[in-house]
DNA sequence: AGTGAGGCCTGAAAGC
DNA sequence: TGCTTTCAGGCCTCAC
């Protein structure tokens, strides 16, 4: 379940692995992710060499040195596999980039995840990135901003923070964890969140993301396998999928209440949050 | 316009 | 034991 954290790991981790590598053959396998990949992708990439990697909200875009630049998106299930030479290929390797440095391999079960290219000065306009919210680590993200954001909504704040085009990056298990720290309930309504908790919900974004980068690039070193995985590392969470243990920062005794919001399942203290 | 439900998709886990 | 059902979640489309 890749959040904000793990893709910047993971395109840290490409980055780290392959850096400034030139493009030497494409394959794919499976063109049906949730966005068809265009036909003509592999002839749109060949041959160019990677000039710079960023992550976008929960999206890995590889700027070339032909002004396009490739969309990665991991969505529920997506792996990026890192091999130095020709991997042996299994169930669900759609993708498989071959350049002068490595051989990156998309697999994706689910196939949530989507690969796409434009034109590096058209990215701001293609519909991932057109509506998107801020980064929770844009100085831009202030108590304000989302105060005025999520004030006059009728849904709940576990949904808000979820909502891509207020802040980005955040998914489900974060969400959890945030409100955790920032002892708010996921099902109160915005309107009822004061301006002093949205400043305790952008800090706590921000820790609970950052401790959770630092903890990815430390597991990652020691994660990375013959296999070239660079899946899921498991993650020190509070909350989440913590049904019936006891509240782990205070001493209430409580035990984490697991609840389904808009079909997404919660997580929280019944005691701790208010 | 804002909001919520449904759907995409597969594999693991739970239920029978 | 082996089959069926449920669940997981990012994000888009559709309907109210």
């Amino acid at each position: 379940m890749p959040e904000l954290p793990e893709v910047e790991t993971i395109k840290n981790a490409v980055q780290k692995s392959i850096a400034n590598a030139n493009i030497s053959k494409v394959e794919v396998f499976c063109n049906k992710l949730r966005i068809k990949i265009p036909e003509n992708f592999s002839t749109q990439v060949l041959g160019a060499k990677i000039v710079d990697y960023k992550r976008i909200g929960k999206y890995i875009v590889i700027a070339l040195d032909n002004q396009k630049s490739i969309i990665i998106h991991l969505g529920m299930s997506g792996k990026i596999k890192i091999f130095e030479t020709q991997p042996e290929l299994i169930k669900h390797d759609h993708v498989v980039f071959y350049t002068s440095n490595g051989v990156v391999v998309y697999n994706d079960p689910r196939r949530f995840g989507l690969i796409d290219i434009c034109e590096s000065k058209e990215l701001f306009n293609k519909v991932y990135f057109a509506k998107m919210g801020i980064d929770p680590f844009d100085k831009k993200l202030t108590q304000q901003y989302l105060f005025e954001k999520i004030n006059n909504k009728r849904i709940d704040i576990k949904t808000a923070l979820l909502d891509q085009s207020i802040i980005n990056g955040i998914g489900n298990i974060y969400a959890s964890e945030i409100l955790y720290l920032s002892k708010i309930l996921p099902t109160r309504n915005c309107d009822k969140i004061s301006l002093e908790e949205c400043k305790a919900l952008v800090d706590n974004a921000r820790i609970v993301l950052n401790q959770a980068i630092e903890k990815g690039g430390s597991t990652l070193r020691d994660y990375q396998k013959p296999d070239g995985s660079l899946g899921y590392f498991q993650n020190m969470h509070c909350v989440y999928n913590k049904t019936g243990q006891k509240c782990p920062k205070c001493n209430c005794n409580e035990a984490i209440v697991k609840i389904v919001q808009k079909g997404r399942s919660s997580f929280y203290c019944p005691t701790k949050q208010k």
